[in-house]
DNA sequence: TTTGTTGCAAAACGTTTGCAGCCTC
DNA sequence: GAGGCTGCAAACGTTTTGCAACAAA
């Protein structure tokens, strides 16, 4: 996707919610957009805000605030890792799953239609269905062979 | 299974994982498990500490350790959910999913063949997969309900 | 006898909250 | 002008850690 077009696009997923909820338009949660729309892979809120510009800086708390914010506009997606809240960005980008180790944390992303069809079709009842997340849990190479060297 | 078969078999798994690792088999550990493989659904380690027995009091740092400890050795599941860990036994199960409330985090467990074999037979090259867990995020009808009747 | 484990309390960690002042609408 | 938002620091809830006493091997 061409980046401009890109962050045109969020911009208006992002009006448009906060219009929607009678929120406000705040300077912060744009630039907070752009970085995260400019940002690959999972990261927690912390390191977000290390990022965050010095020429206009913004408070831990409002980071937090706008990647909750970003998700319920489902421009962000959200991962439980290892006792941490982890953000990777929902726009822009192909549906993929995860796999984690258990080792150091690390996540990496795959793709894969049958997982993909399997989450998206199988019957929830009484439930509706916003998002699926398939993770596999595991060891990655370089752990293995930590692991098995200190043995 | 046969409750008692199930505990003996347990106890099996945790007697070979805690030799092979030249651990100890101390007494709290084993009153953790079995108070574990008697408990349904997903709970914190706080909750499993209050399940404790009076007449054998456990400490809250033995019983989080613990449950890392039957984690490392099969025993049990753990999940992160809304920040904390919640904890499900895996032995003496069927293999489940799961689908996670995002707004009251509760849990409900689901069957679905195409899911269970999409995930164990998918491909994730450099890593040694250990376990697939998959998600499914929503809305309960009772959020549902409730936002609904706020706005 | 060695060394892993327990229990306690304190500390650490990521995240949320209360509040005063500010800014969007 | 009303009320949502920001920034700061303090508070929060969960989990980990340091350490001395204990107990399994």
């Amino acid at each position: 996707m061409d980046e401009a077009v890109k962050h045109t696009e969020a911009k208006a997923v992002l009006d448009s919610y906060i219009e929607g909820q009678g929120k406000r338009k705040t300077p912060e949660r744009y630039v907070i957009m752009d970085i995260v729309l400019d940002t690959d892979g999972h990261h927690s809120a912390d390191e977000f805000y290390a990022r965050m510009p010095q020429t206009f800086p913004i408070s831990r708390a409002t980071v937090y605030s706008t990647l909750n914010l970003l998700e319920e506009a489902g421009l962000v997606y959200s991962h439980q890792v290892q006792g941490r809240t982890l953000y990777e960005r929902a726009f822009g980008i192909e549906p993929h799953h995860h796999y984690i180790c258990k080792g150091c944390g690390r996540i990496w992303n795959f793709k894969n239609k049958s997982v993909e069809e399997a989450a998206t079709t199988c019957r929830t009842p009484r439930f509706r269905k916003m998002r699926c997340s398939v993770y596999i849990y595991g060891i990655c190479d370089v752990c293995h062979a930590r692991i098995y060297r200190l043995k």
